[in-house]
DNA sequence: CGGATTTGACCTGCGC
DNA sequence: GCGCAGGTCAAATCCG
C-alpha cells in the first residue's frame, strides 16, 4: 500500500527535476501526515480534541499550504524561463541555418571556381573585352557571390585553397552585423563606421564593401509573398501589424494596405496586403524584411523562411542570379505540395510567390503523405521544419484539432485544409509543405540556372546534394 | 485618452 | 527635367 503510494507521486515527476525532489517532499509530508491523523485518530479517541492539538494541526496545515504556494510559485517561474528558452532556442536555430547556408554555397562556389579555373581565365579575358557582360552580372551577383569575390580576391596571394577563415570571418561579420544592426525604417542597412570586424579589416576594398552593404540590402528586400483565399481584410500570422498607409496601385482596382510589426520598436519588417485583380476572393500578403526581436511561434516559421528564402535567393548557391533574371518566373509544382511556388527576380527585388489557391479540398484532413522526394534529407530534421511541427503542436494545444503534428524525420509530412481561410495564414507557416515548397523552388531555380546559363552542370548546387 | 486607422501630402526611383 | 508610380509620413479621425 504504502509503496504503491509512493510510486504514484514519483510518477508525476514533470520536466524540472529541480522542483521534484521539493514536490515529492510536499506529497510524501501531506500523506505521511494523512497517515499519521488516521492513526492518531484510533488511538487517541479520549485527547484528540484538546485545543493544544488543534493548533498543532492548524500550524501544519498552513506550513503545508505555505509550501504548495512556494512549489507553484517557483513551478511557474520555471515555466515561464522554460518559454523564454525556447524562444531564444529557435533564433539561435535561425541564425545557425542562415550561417550554413551562405558557408555551404561558398565552399560550392570555390569548388567550382577550382573545376573551372582554367576556362574561366579565358572567359574573365573575354569579358573584360566585352564589359557589358561584367556589368550584368554584378547586378544580381551580390550575394554570397559577392562575398565569394572578397574572400578570393583576399585571399589568392596567400593559397589556392579556401581557407575559410577569411571566408568565415566575413560571412560571420554579414550576419553579425544583420543581427546587432538597428534597420532603417526603409529596411535599409545602416552604415555604422567600422562595422566590419577587426579581424579582417585589410580584406575587404571599400569597393567590395558598397557590395557587400548592397547586398544585405537586397536581402532584406526579398520578399516572400503568399496568396490564399480568404474574405478578412488581412490573414493573421502570429504578428502584430499596425497599418500605415494604403493606395492604389496601378492595374489593381483593389486597395493596397501597408503594415509595419509592431511586435518590437524599429521592427524593419513589413506586409502589402492586397486582393488579385482578377479573383477579388485572394488575398496577396507579401513579407518584406526579418524580424528584429523573439517571435511567437506562430510567426516562427514564416519569418524564418522569408529570411532562408532571401538569403539563399541571393546566395552563392546561385553563381550569379541572371539565370533567373533571364527566366523571370520559375513556377515548380511539388509532388508532396499542392501549392504552386514560383520566384521571380525580375521584379525591383528577389520574390517567392507560394500560391495556396490551387490547394482545395483535394486531400482529406489529417492524411499524411510521402515528403517530396526533391526535399533534401537533411533538410528533414532542420530548425525550419521542426519550428514547423512545433507549430502545428502549438496549434493543436489552441484547439486547432485539424493540425496533427508528425515527426518529419519518419518521412511524412503535415496536411492540412486549406478550405478555411481564416486559419490559411496559420496553417501557412504550420505548413512543413511551404518550406519545403521554398526549399526546393530555389534549389530548382539553382538547377534551372545551370541548365540554361552556367556551362557547370553540376547538380551538386542544388540544395538537396549539399548534404551528401 | 491612448492607440489604431485613414488619407492626403510628400519622398524617391525610374523611364522618357 | 518632368511625369508617373510605389512607398512612407504624419496630421486628422475613429474607436474601445
Amino acid at each position: 500500500m504504502e509503496p504503491l503510494d509512493h510510486k504514484r507521486v514519483v510518477n508525476e515527476m514533470d520536466f524540472f527535476a529541480g522542483d521534484l525532489s521539493s514536490r515529492q517532499h510536499v506529497k510524501l509530508d501531506d500523506e505521511l501526515q494523512d497517515q499519521a491523523d488516521d492513526v492518531n485518530t484510533g488511538l487517541n479517541l479520549l485527547t484528540s480534541n484538546t485545543a493544544t492539538e488543534k493548533s498543532s494541526r492548524n500550524l501544519k496545515e498552513k506550513q503545508r499550504v505555505n509550501q504548495v504556494a512556494d512549489v507553484r510559485a517557483e513551478l511557474e517561474r520555471i515555466n515561464a524561463e522554460n518559454q523564454r528558452l525556447k524562444l531564444t532556442l529557435n533564433q539561435v536555430n535561425n541564425n545557425y541555418y542562415a550561417l550554413q547556408m551562405h558557408l555551404v554555397s561558398l565552399m560550392q562556389r570555390h569548388r567550382n571556381r577550382v573545376a573551372e579555373s582554367s576556362e574561366a581565365n579565358k572567359t574573365e579575358v573575354e569579358d573584360k573585352t566585352h564589359g557589358g557582360g561584367i556589368v550584368a552580372r554584378q547586378f544580381m551577383d551580390l550575394g554570397e557571390a559577392a562575398k565569394a569575390e572578397i574572400s578570393e580576391s583576399s585571399s589568392e596571394d596567400r593559397s589556392p585553397e579556401l581557407s575559410g577563415s577569411p571566408t568565415n570571418t566575413i560571412v560571420e561579420s554579414m550576419e553579425r552585423r544583420e543581427k546587432n544592426s538597428t534597420t532603417t525604417p526603409e529596411g535599409l542597412i545602416p552604415h555604422p563606421p567600422g562595422w566590419l570586424p577587426s579581424k579582417a579589416p585589410k580584406l575587404i576594398t571599400t569597393m567590395d564593401n558598397e557590395q557587400a552593404q548592397q547586398t544585405m540590402a537586397m536581402i532584406r528586400k526579398a520578399r516572400v509573398s503568399v496568396r490564399a483565399r480568404s474574405e478578412a481584410s488581412m490573414i493573421s500570422d502570429g504578428c502584430q501589424w499596425r497599418k500605415y498607409g494604403q493606395k492604389i496601385a496601378k492595374g489593381n482596382p483593389c486597395p493596397r494596405a501597408y503594415y509595419r510589426c509592431t511586435m518590437a520598436t524599429g521592427c524593419p519588417v513589413r506586409k502589402q496586403v492586397q486582393r488579385c485583380a482578377e479573383d477579388r476572393t485572394i488575398l496577396i500578403t507579401t513579407y518584406e524584411g526579418n524580424h528584429s526581436h523573439p517571435l511567437p511561434q506562430a510567426a516562427m516559421a514564416m519569418a524564418s523562411t522569408t529570411s532562408a528564402a532571401a538569403s539563399t535567393l541571393l546566395s552563392g548557391s546561385m553563381p550569379s542570379a541572371d539565370g533567373i533574371m533571364n527566366s523571370s518566373i520559375v513556377p515548380i509544382m511539388l509532388p508532396g505540395s499542392t501549392s504552386l511556388v514560383t520566384l521571380s527576380a525580375s521584379a525591383p527585388f528577389p520574390t517567392v510567390t507560394l500560391d495556396l489557391t490551387h490547394n482545395p479540398n483535394q486531400r482529406p484532413l489529417n492524411q499524411f503523405h510521402p515528403i517530396s522526394p526533391h526535399l533534401p534529407p537533411h533538410l528533414l530534421g532542420h530548425p525550419i521544419y521542426n519550428q514547423s511541427r512545433l507549430l502545428g503542436t502549438f496549434l493543436s494545444s489552441q484547439g486547432n484539432n485539424e493540425l496533427v503534428p508528425v515527426h518529419l524525420g519518419q518521412n511524412h509530412m503535415q496536411v492540412h485544409p486549406m478550405a478555411d481561410t481564416a486559419v490559411t495564414a496559420a496553417a501557412i507557416t504550420a505548413d512543413p509543405n511551404f518550406t519545403a515548397a521554398l526549399v526546393a523552388a530555389i534549389a530548382s531555380v539553382v538547377g534551372h540556372r545551370d541548365n540554361n546559363g552556367n556551362n557547370n552542370s553540376t547538380t551538386s548546387r542544388n540544395t538537396g546534394d549539399n548534404s551528401t
